[in-house]
DNA sequence: AACTATTTATAAGA
DNA sequence: TTCTTATAAATAGTT
């Protein structure tokens, strides 16, 4: 995009590589902050970069997952019912994911 | 951005904020895809509208949540003396997530 | 970390 | 709503 056009495929130089993504990190979490602001929109935004680090965007009147899918629950008035399978793949995986922290941190 | 400056604020107009917002949606999911593949970055994006509507981009190389973290778990869990501050952070948090969609599911 | 020449995104208009 | 386009914003290459 700037002083010259990049084609969209992977950089293959890895200093490259990394200054591009923190470039355009930080270019998405601003975009995600301004459409929140714009729009009543809200966000969860994790990124896990090639260099082993992750960073995460979360609206601000979200504080943590539980309240983005309350949140969910009371604007949508979806039943729980609807949710059910979505919420116990995702408990599902937050508890191997659970497991294997506590396995790493012992 | 463009025929005009606007200011980051929220757009009062519902129909024009409804239009801002799926132009925006568009952009930050294009930009995540950009970032994929010219960095191998891993993304994770939930976007819940005004109106009440749920948008969600996961990078093409993972298909589930699991996957994400799972792919966390393989690139980082060696390195645990520089990770551990940051794991712990994160599994506490994932332990109170854990918790609390217990709750919401029973 | 800054700087700009360009490309890209997009606000307003059609 | 889908397309256009003038302009604002992002950013690739450079210093």
């Amino acid at each position: 995009m700037a002083r010259g056009k990049i084609q969209i495929k992977r950089i293959e130089n890895s200093t490259q590589r990394q200054v591009t993504f923190s470039k355009r990190r930080s270019g998405i979490f601003k975009k995600a902050h301004e459409l929140t602001v714009l729009c009543d929109a809200k966000f969860s935004i994790v990124m896990l970069s090639s260099t082993c680090k992750l960073y995460e965007y979360i609206s601000p009147s979200v504080h943590i997952t539980k309240d983005f899918f309350d949140e969910y629950q009371r604007m949508c008035g979806r039943s729980l019912d609807s949710q059910y399978q979505e919420m116990q793949e995702k408990l599902k995986s937050l508890k191997e994911v659970n497991r294997n922290l506590r396995r790493e941190i012992r």
